[in-house]
RNA sequence: GGGCCGUUAACUCAGUCGGUAGAGUAUCUGCCUUUUAAGCAGAGAGUCGCUGGUUCGAGCCCAGCACGGCCCA
């Protein structure tokens, strides 16, 4: 790009709105090289208008600059020539809107007007309904709803004349006691009305509300405005996550925060996202599990340790996957696989109380029973009973391989017959296993740090848990033998030279650690984002992400 | 990565056979002191995602691209 937009950006940069002359001044001798400014019609006439080029001019270059900005920007310059400020933070908000109309819900006109207490709210107006001399409002701030009413005969000539130029999207302070209207509405009777925010974009219409997924999702603070589904998914999330670190800290378990920028990425089977430092001049990876630092702190002595946060892995994204998403682990010493089992039916009924105030949910149409007492059945068991497979095929590699091609699955080189057992699980068994249920006992082969069984060395004292036909959990007895475990991080190490990106790497410090000593332990993953998928019946993990990744905004002509 | 669908005013959506771009909401003007998707009368508002092509003529047909959605891998 040229100058030209080079100088302008600098204007853009040092104005300010209501800053006075000198500003201008500046803006004019820095911009004296450019070409001559565009002149803005607006339906108003004002100096003050010259102090919103910077909006005007980025608002024209991405041609967003329509009539609804102009009044509103021509509204804005009005207030100031009236001495009214747009964004004041001298308001002192009282009182929260929701508890005042819980409160008083109740309560009939008589009992209403026997108060004789003023409230002070705060909040955005979502919609208006002017009359001639009296306009109804309400405003909304995060603890719910009132509708307002303001009258020129008590607020004055000048406060009205003034009120009349605030916008949906407003926020607004006020105050005042409270009625009921005649049609019985609990109201709030505008005392004093005064500007908080100017908002300068018109909000979604009113009605229908903002559909378009992709704005949701890019404008989230847009969508929370106006969708107070999607605020009740993200406080949901909230109860979730507050209610589950309740639990564990009440089951004795002690959260700790372990290093997110791993220089060897462990823990799971997924692809990482790299980095780098500089000062160290250092590769880095985003990690993709927390779980080898975890167990280390199991080898320093904490029994009961836990984290819940952001893992990373670079995969495609789709209706169940982020490539950011949030896990809960945690690290129990002395316990068994099947301990787990337990603690997670308690966790998972409380969570669903929590959130529904049912131990049943209903999740995209069917019924799901979260109370104690899950069906538990072993990896070959279910291949066999849910899948429907006979014990011969699953057992026999040629066969299992035929059928998982058949299928329409791709078996690669050197995959061994656990690798394709898993793939017969996740075509025939996965998608049937509706109610919860707990799968154990996978094969060793693809379970590389989870204990062996004590009788059979080719399974392992894993489960994972399914609910809705997805993945919810995942744990295992934890493989505490140093040796078994350099060995089992050699194979992966040979998968992944064979092409499999996804294979363990070596991580010597870990091993080494476990060559201190990690007392017997049982440890558990569970998806987070899923599990308020499950809680509040979403089918796509963007809407349970605050901020899902998308593509960057198409810039045009960039 | 593949298939299907979508992208038209700030928002929600129509747009017939290819023939000057439509509605509701929002906005603006006027009336209006109990509305609640307030009402009545009027007005303004568009790069039809982008780039090409076909055609006398493209929102519409064709190709490519971008972004998104759903399904599959």
């Amino acid at each position: 790009m040229t100058g030209h937009a080079n100088s302008r950006r600098q204007m853009r940069l040092s104005g300010r709105i209501g800053r006075g002359n000198d500003m201008q001044q500046r803006r004019t001798a820095v911009g004296s090289d450019a070409p001559r400014k565009k002149e803005y019609k607006l339906p108003v006439k004002s100096k003050r208008v010259e102090d919103f080029r910077p909006l005007l001019e980025s608002l024209d270059a991405r041609d967003e600059l329509n009539e609804v900005f102009k009044n509103r920007i021509a509204k804005a310059v009005q207030l100031l020539d009236d001495g009214v400020a747009l964004y004041p933070n001298d308001f002192a908000k009282g009182d929260d809107i929701g508890p005042v109309a819980e409160a008083h819900e109740p309560l009939a006109e008589e009992a209403l007007a026997e108060l004789g207490r003023t409230f002070r709210l705060a909040g955005r107006i979502v919609s208006l309904r002017s009359f001639g001399k009296v306009a109804f409002f309400t405003i909304q701030d995060a603890s719910g709803r009132i509708q307002v009413f303001a009258e020129r005969e008590t607020l004055g000539q000048e406060a009205y004349t003034v009120f009349k130029k605030f916008d949906i999207g407003d926020i607004v302070g006020v105050t005042g006691r409270l009625f009921r209207t005649k049609t019985g509405e609990l109201t709030l009777h505008a005392d004093t009305l005064s500007l908080v925010t100017k908002s300068m974009r018109p909000l979604p219409e009113k009605y229908h509300g903002l559909k378009d997924v992709e704005t949701r999702y890019r404008q989230r603070y847009v969508d929370l405005i106006v969708t107070p589904r999607s605020v009740e998914i993200f406080k949901a999330r909230t109860t979730i996550i507050r209610e589950l670190r309740a639990f564990l800290d009440s089951s004795g378990f002690m959260e700790v925060e372990t290093p997110m920028m791993q220089a060897i990425p462990g823990g799971a089977t997924a692809r990482p996202f790299v980095t780098h430092h500089n000062a160290l001049d250092m590769g880095l990876y985003m990690r993709i599990a927390p779980e080898l630092y975890l167990k280390r702190l199991l080898v320093g002595g904490f029994e009961k340790v836990y984290e819940v946060g952001r893992n990373f892995r670079n995969e495609g994204v789709s209706t169940r996957h982020n490539p950011e998403f949030t896990m809960c682990e945690f690290y129990w010493a002395y316990a068994r696989y099947t301990d787990l089992m337990d603690l997670t039916e308690r966790l998972f009924a409380r969570l669903a109380k929590a959130v529904t105030g049912s131990e049943t949910v209903s999740y995209q149409g069917q019924e799901i029973n979260l109370a104690p007492g899950w069906a538990r059945l072993s990896f070959h068991e279910s291949i066999e009973k849910v899948g429907g497979i006979d014990p011969e095929i699953i057992r026999d590699y040629d066969k299992a391989k035929a059928l998982v091609e058949k299928s329409g699955e791709k078996v690669l080189k050197g995959e061994k017959l656990g690798k394709v057992q898993a793939k017969l699980f996740d075509i025939f068994v996965e998608p049937k296993l509706i109610q919860p249920h707990f799968i154990y006992h996978y094969p060793t082969e693809i379970s590389p740090l989870s204990r062996r069984n004590t009788d059979n060395p080719e399974i392992t004292d894993r489960f994972e848990l399914f609910i809705a036909g997805r993945e919810m959990a995942n744990a295992f007895s934890e493989l505490n033998d140093p040796v078994d475990q350099r060995q089992r991080f050699e194979d992966q190490v040979r998968e992944k030279e064979a092409g499999d990106d996804e294979a363990h790497r070596m991580d010597e410090d870990y091993v080494r650690a476990l060559e201190y000593g990690m007392p017997p332990a049982a440890g558990e993953g569970i998806g987070i984002d899923r599990l308020v998928m499950l809680l509040t019946d979403q089918a796509s993990i963007r809407e349970v992400i605050l901020f899902p990744l998308l593509r960057p905004e198409g810039q045009p002509g960039s």
